[in-house]
DNA sequence: GGACCTTTGTGTCAAAAATACACTTTGCGA
DNA sequence: TCGCAAAGTGTATTTTTGACACAAAGGTCC
């Protein structure tokens, strides 16, 4: 093997994660705000941070998400490594990692993870974090620092595709949800219209779906039933997977 | 941002690569024999080595594979990051780390890619590279140095998903193939069998293919048609994916 | 040359799934 | 009690799937 020495990378690692949550209507993205570097606007980035010696990969995602959210204990899943020599292109960016970093010009390659959270499940407590992570809804999510965008838009297609594979919805929605939330939250994130009757026609054929006696209150229109999993099913679909879910 | 200096990860990053090839029988892989380290067997590994610091991860991962096995131009696809701490279990992984690397405790980190070549295109040539690449049928390929069998098996995965949602079988054929030699492919990937008269109508229907007026010659059994792929349409149809391809 | 072997290539029918589509029900609020 | 808003429900048509068997073509071997 000839020598490499002097190329050889000795870049920083990185995990970030794309935290997906749903408010019944809209997908949303749990980000980070950064803080305001003198004579720079703020600007938002994926909850993410460098990773330790010895840790493995997707516990260094949840020590990290755990930081900088406090959301604990959650399944991410691999996006994929991201980080070209150039991922540093906006001012932000530099003057960001100046402020924070031993080595800012370091190469930085980071690994994106994703996970879909119930957004009553984690509601923002920007007072105790150094940084306030919140909620915002996906179609008004513009440029993020680093290469995050693009992370995001991988993450977002996995999802995608997914959710065209296995039954999705477990961890976005409440324990008691209605078939209509169910039906939006498909929309919310394939971005399409699916029709009414034949979303429902399929769901409860699969059945992992189970109707409970409870019913919507207080709504001004005809009360809407109330779902929940059947976590057996579930799972059981959840391993096997299905061969054919195309809406 | 509190300090964590002696924490942070100072690694290596690698890429390795999984290359799938298809004999018109069998799928195959392109495996590295590593030398034999006195008093140890040789084994087996994916090609992969070092990236460089200032290499986007995609065209390192083309010039560590050009340069272990001679392959150029590849259009490779990303399976994911990899890489515990416990990375080196195996005694013949930390001997070869040992006679090749610097740094052979380091960390590594390494990044999967896979790929689909005709493996007429490439013929080993085990003379010209400082190690022998040589395409091993994937049942016959059992224990990988290092993590490389999981990286093997996640890219095997990803493979089979793929199949069922956009078509393949463009990189991993001659030109001019038949129908057979298609429908064998599909069943080397997936693993299962597949009807004859099923696979071919739905083939035909995707209308990807094009039917030559050559036919086989010199076969000992009613020759058959052969078949090229419409690139036109067949790239319209990668682009798009199809909803719905299950077998 | 004829028997035989091997692989190609083709069609139909029944079951399941997808699609398109509109009206009634329920409860609240004005 | 009228109106509004969302829930909930069924059918008919088309498309897709899945299961299944036999004739055609060409070489080989005697």
């Amino acid at each position: 093997m000839h020598d490499k020495m002097n190329h050889e990378l000795n870049p920083r690692i990185s995990a970030d994660c794309v935290i997906f949550g749903f408010d019944l209507n809209k997908l949303n993205v749990l980000l980070i705000e950064r803080e305001t570097v003198v004579g720079l606007d703020t600007y938002k980035a994926l909850p993410g941070d460098l990773i330790f010696e010895d840790e493995p990969l997707d516990t260094a995602a949840n020590r990290v998400l755990n930081e900088l959210t406090g959301l604990e204990n959650i399944y991410l899943e691999q996006v994929g490594a991201f980080g070209d020599p150039d991922r540093l292109s906006k001012p932000q960016d530099r003057a960001w990692l100046k402020a924070v970093r031993q080595d800012p010009d370091a190469r930085v390659i980071t690994i994106g993870y994703y996970s879909l959270v119930g957004m009553n499940d984690y509601v923002p407590q920007p007072a105790s974090f150094a940084r306030a992570a919140t909620w915002i809804p996906i179609e008004e999510i513009g440029e993020l620092a680093f290469d995050h965008r693009e992370i995001l838009d991988s993450a977002l297609k996995k999802l995608k595709e997914k959710l065209l594979v296995q039954p999705i919805g477990f961890n976005l929605l409440p324990e008691k949800f209605t078939l209509s939330q169910l039906h939006r939250l498909y929309e919310a994130i394939l971005g399409v219209e699916l029709d009414k009757r034949n979303f429902r026609r399929k769901m409860l054929k699969m059945e992992i779906l189970e109707s409970l006696e409870e019913r919507q209150e207080g709504v001004p229109h005809k009360p809407s039933q109330f779902f929940k999993f059947n976590e057996q099913k579930y799972h059981d679909l959840l391993k096997t997977g299905f061969d054919n879910f195309g809406f």
